[in-house]
DNA sequence: AACACGTGGAG
DNA sequence: TCTCCAAGTGT
């Protein structure tokens, strides 16, 4: 069963005036002052739209701040060590963007003379780069005539349009989206609709007296503001069990045995406790690489992600001499490293526990 | 075409 | 506390 499809013929009348609208709307109740808003350039504009990306604004803030300062364009940017990046990026969550931008930082360097590409397509080509990332450097940072599609932007368009079904009809909503943009001001109206969508047109109880575009909103129209857009229902997490072993050094408590992750996963390339499925698995870990000492639960955390739920046993194992363990190394915890946020915990909790 | 990928804001 | 989901992309 085909979702009802808004014909952009039969809608044209809603189009009139629509960017105009929301552009003069921008002007007085927009955001103006975020801090990639300020002397733009592409490379702030693709730093913040990846940070941006399934990220609230207030989060990002200090992240975006902190980066700009230690890499203020794309040549301190490409000189940098992929663990530095996600050292910064602790915290934030999709490691895989840090990846990303190391990525397209050297790509940057070697094949476009730390110039930021032009064209829609070598764009598009660029890691962690989509058309929505794409659509938003175009238009913010070249005023180029290109369309985004991000929460924002899909929100206000089913709502205007009255666009039911949660079965996302991509090419349609990228179709709306690309006829909606002005002939001129493409920076401005892209910054407009995201603003709508994140000031007015939010999910729950959307201010639709102080909206722009509610004279012609087909959804406030039908009285379907709150049931459009319509629910995803929610998937089901899977629950996995996890033990990490705590194993401090014996000659000193600051250092602990870490690994860094696997390039794939999740908190890819991020380091870690020695991780495993099963005490079994624990136990022969240790009894191979001839590990002794009492055992015992230090911490448990349970740790949601989007997908799973992860419950996690702190095995603290107690070194009775000097060990050294293949593929590990000893990490001091006041050193800065890239990790993931029940790392992070372990670690400050035994800091505490050491002051 | 679903699913993996993180964390925290907000109600 | 629980739930939803945020300036999405890659596979």
């Amino acid at each position: 069963m085909a979702p009802p499809v808004i014909g952009i013929e039969q809608n044209k009348l809603l189009l009139n005036n629509f960017a105009e609208d929301l552009i003069s709307w921008h002007k007085k109740n927009g955001r103006h002052n975020l801090p990639w808003q300020i002397k733009i350039s592409p490379y702030k504009v693709w730093i913040s739209e990846i940070m941006l990306q399934q990220t609230q604004v207030k989060t990002v803030l200090p992240y975006y701040k902190e980066f700009l300062i230690k890499y203020p364009n794309i040549k301190s940017l490409s000189n940098s060590k992929l663990d530095d990046l996600l050292e910064l990026w602790t915290g934030l969550g999709y490691y895989r963007r840090a990846e990303n931008i190391y990525k397209t930082s050297q790509i940057l360097k070697n094949k476009y003379n730390y110039i930021f590409p032009k064209k829609y397509e070598d764009i598009l080509d660029l890691p962690g780069i989509g058309k929505s990332t794409a659509g938003a450097i175009l238009s913010i940072a070249y005023n180029k005539k290109y369309p985004i599609l991000d929460g924002n932007v899909k929100r206000v368009i089913k709502r205007y349009f009255a666009i039911k079904g949660i079965n996302d009809n991509e090419n349609n909503l990228w179709n709306i989206s690309e006829s909606l943009l002005p002939a001129n001001n493409n920076n401005i109206f892209t910054q407009s609709i995201m603003d709508l969508g994140a000031l007015v047109c939010v999910k729950k109880n959307p201010l639709c007296n102080e909206c722009p575009l509610n004279k012609k909103c087909k959804s406030l129209k039908l009285k379907l503001t709150d049931k459009i857009p319509e629910k995803k229902q929610k998937l089901v997490k899977k629950h996995v069990n996890l033990y990490l072993l705590l194993i401090q050094k014996y000659e000193s408590e600051k250092f602990v045995l870490m690994k860094k992750n696997p390039s794939d996963g999740i908190w890819a390339n991020l380091w870690n406790l020695p991780s495993f499925n099963g005490v079994n698995e624990y136990k022969k870990f240790l009894l191979s690489n001839n590990i002794s000492g009492t055992s015992s639960q230090y911490d448990y955390i349970e740790h949601n992600l989007s997908h799973l739920k992860l419950k996690i046993d702190i095995i603290k194992v107690e070194l009775k001499k000097c060990t050294e363990v293949d593929n590990y190394c000893w990490k001091n915890i006041y050193d800065k490293i890239g990790s993931s946020k029940p790392i992070m915990m372990i670690i400050d909790k035994l800091k505490r526990e050491q002051k």
